[in-house]
RNA sequence: GUGGGCGUAGCUCAGUUGGUUAGAGCGCUAGGUUGUGGUCCUAGAGGCCGGGGGUUCGAAUCCCCUCGUUCACCCCA
C-alpha cells in the first residue's frame, strides 16, 4: 500500500479510459461546436458569493461547498457547477448577445461519493445568454439529445417540465407549502425537514413512504401564467417537429433554486442506480441579473461525463480502442538507430514508438506487438554495417530489407502517404 | 450527515475449528530460440494480509478503534 491515495470522490482517469473521456468531449465539442457555440474556460474557483446565487435552499450551497479563506482574506469557493460562472463572466464582460458558449470541465462538491457521484466530477454542457425565444429552447434540448445519440446511446429519455414565471413558482411553491402543511403526518421526517427548506424539493423523495402525499400534491401546471403555459407549449410543439420523444413530468423540478420555464432532464433506462440523472438543464432568466448584469435571459443544461460513459458501459457502446502506432522501431545496435530513425519518422509525419535499455530482440518484438503497430523496423548488427533497415509487417509476418535512404518512402507505399509534421510559423 | 457490505501481490480472488516459511490465475521480467512478437514450456521478481490497539503460547483468521472503498438514504450531473 502507497503512502498517498487519491482523496475520497476523487480518482485518477488512467489509460485506456482517459482516451475514451477525451474522444467524448471531442464528439460533444464538434456537435455544439458546428452549432455556432465557442468554448469558454472559466476560472475554477470564484468569489464564494457567486454562487451563493444559486439559492439558500439548495444542498449545493448550503452544505456541499469547498470554500476557504485564501491568504489574502478573499472567500473563494471551488465551482460546484458552471452556469453561475458562465452567468458572472457575461455580467462582468458584456459580450454581445446572443452569446452561445460550451465549456467542459470538473466541478467541485463536497458529498458521499457513490457510484456515479464523485467530489470531482466533470460535466460538458453548453448556455445561451440573451435569448428569450422558446425555438431557442429546443435547440438547446435538441442539441443535448443529437449529443446521446451520436455516441450511440439508445436507451436515453427525455423529461420536460415548466417551472413558470417567478410570480407563478411563488405561487405554486406557496400552494404546494399549504398542501404538504395539511398532510404533514403522511410525510417521512426527512421530507418535513426538506418542506421547511423549500417545499419543491418535496416532490424529489424517493422515499416510498412519500409517494402517496406527492401523489395527491397540485401540480404546476394549473399555476402556469398565459405567457409561460404558452412558451411550455411552443417548446413542446418544436420537440414535437423535430420527432424528439419526451415525457411531461409535472413533479420534475431541477436542484438549482434559479431556474425557470423550461426545465429538462435525461434519465438513463440503463442504469439502475440511484444517479441515473445523466444530463439535465433549464432557463434561468434571472440569475445574471442576479449577479449584477443587466436583465439577461438564459438557457442551458450540463451533462455528466462520468454517468454517461457508465450509461455507454450499460449498453457497451462509445468503445475505446487504443491508438494503434504505424511503426515500431527495433535496434539490437545499442539504440542510437532507434533514436534518429524514430525521430525522422515522427517529423515524416508517422506514428513512431520504440524499446529503451538495449533490450533483447524477443523483448524489443514483444514491445512492438503490444504496441499495435502495422509495421516494426529493425536495425540489427547487418543493417548497421550495410546501411540498410528490415521492414516487417506485424500481421503477416513477411519482412523485407531496404536501403536507409528509402524507408520513408517504402513505409509511406505500405501504409499510406502520411502528412509531414509542421511548424506553426 | 445517517445506515449496511467489503479491505490478502499491479489486477481478479483462494486461504480449513486461530497453528511452522501466506497461495493461484492473469500481468510483468528473463530463459528455452547466439538477431524476430502473438501459442507453448521453465524460472524469477513482486505482500507490514489497509493502519493502530487488544485477546492468545501463537492472529490474514477473534474483539475494539480508525482509515479507505462500495451501496442505499439525503441530494444531484
Amino acid at each position: 500500500m502507497s503512502s498517498f491515495q487519491t482523496s475520497p470522490g476523487t480518482r485518477d482517469i488512467l489509460p485506456p479510459h482517459a482516451g475514451r473521456w477525451r474522444a467524448l468531449v471531442q464528439v460533444f465539442a464538434d456537435g455544439v461546436e458546428s452549432a455556432g457555440y465557442e468554448n469558454i474556460i472559466p476560472p475554477m474557483f470564484e468569489d464564494l458569493g457567486v454562487f451563493q446565487r444559486l439559492g439558500d435552499a439548495t444542498d449545493v450551497v448550503t452544505k456541499e461547498m469547498y470554500d476557504f479563506m485564501d491568504k489574502g482574506g478573499r472567500h473563494i469557493a471551488l465551482r460546484p457547477e458552471h452556469t453561475a460562472s458562465v452567468c458572472r463572466a457575461f455580467a462582468q464582460h458584456r459580450p454581445t448577445p446572443p452569446w452561445k458558449v460550451w465549456y467542459s470541465g470538473p466541478n467541485f462538491r463536497y458529498e458521499r461519493p457513490q457510484a456515479g457521484r464523485y467530489r470531482q466530477f466533470d460535466q460538458v454542457g453548453i448556455e445561451v445568454l440573451g435569448v428569450d425565444d422558446s425555438q431557442l429552447d429546443v435547440e438547446v434540448i435538441a442539441l443535448g439529445w443529437d449529443f446521446y445519440k451520436s455516441i450511440g446511446l439508445s436507451n436515453v429519455s427525455l423529461i420536460v417540465n415548466s417551472l413558470g414565471d417567478a410570480g407563478d413558482r411563488g405561487r405554486y411553491i406557496e400552494a404546494l407549502g399549504a398542501y404538504f402543511t395539511t398532510h404533514s403526518e403522511m410525510l417521512s421526517e426527512q421530507a418535513l425537514a426538506t418542506l421547511e427548506r423549500n417545499p419543491l424539493r418535496v416532490l424529489d423523495s424517493k422515499r416510498p413512504e412519500d409517494a402517496p402525499a406527492i401523489a395527491g400534491a397540485p401540480t404546476i401546471g394549473a399555476f402556469l401564467s398565459t405567457d409561460a403555459a404558452a412558451h411550455f407549449a411552443a417548446v413542446c410543439a418544436g420537440l414535437d417537429s423535430l420527432n424528439i420523444p419526451y415525457v411531461i413530468n409535472e413533479r420534475l423540478v431541477r436542484g438549482l433554486d434559479y431556474y425557470q420555464r423550461t426545465t429538462f432532464e435525461f434519465v438513463s433506462g440503463s442504469l439502475d442506480s440511484a444517479q441515473n440523472a445523466v444530463g439535465g438543464g433549464g432557463r434561468y432568466d434571472g440569475l445574471v441579473e442576479d449577479l449584477g448584469g443587466p436583465a439577461t435571459p438564459g438557457i442551458g443544461f450540463a451533462l455528466g461525463v462520468d454517468r454517461t460513459l457508465l450509461a455507454c458501459d450499460a449498453e457497451e457502446c462509445f468503445s475505446y480502442g487504443f491508438p494503434v502506432l504505424d511503426v515500431f522501431v527495433i535496434d539490437t545496435t545499442g539504440g542510437s538507430h532507434a533514436m534518429s530513425i524514430t525521430h525522422q519518422l515522427r517529423q515524416g509525419g508517422f506514428t513512431a514508438d520504440r524499446a529503451f535499455e538495449g533490450r533483447s530482440m524477443k523483448s524489443q518484438m514483444k514491445s512492438a506487438d503490444r504496441s499495435g503497430a502495422q509495421v516494426a523496423v529493425i536495425i540489427g548488427d547487418t543493417e548497421a554495417e550495410e546501411s540498410t533497415c528490415t521492414v516487417r509487417n506485424l500481421s503477416t509476418s513477411e519482412q523485407t530489407t531496404i536501403p536507409s535512404t528509402e524507408l520513408q518512402s517504402h513505409l509511406a507505399s505500405v501504409l499510406g502517404q502520411r502528412q509531414p509534421r509542421r511548424h506553426t510559423p
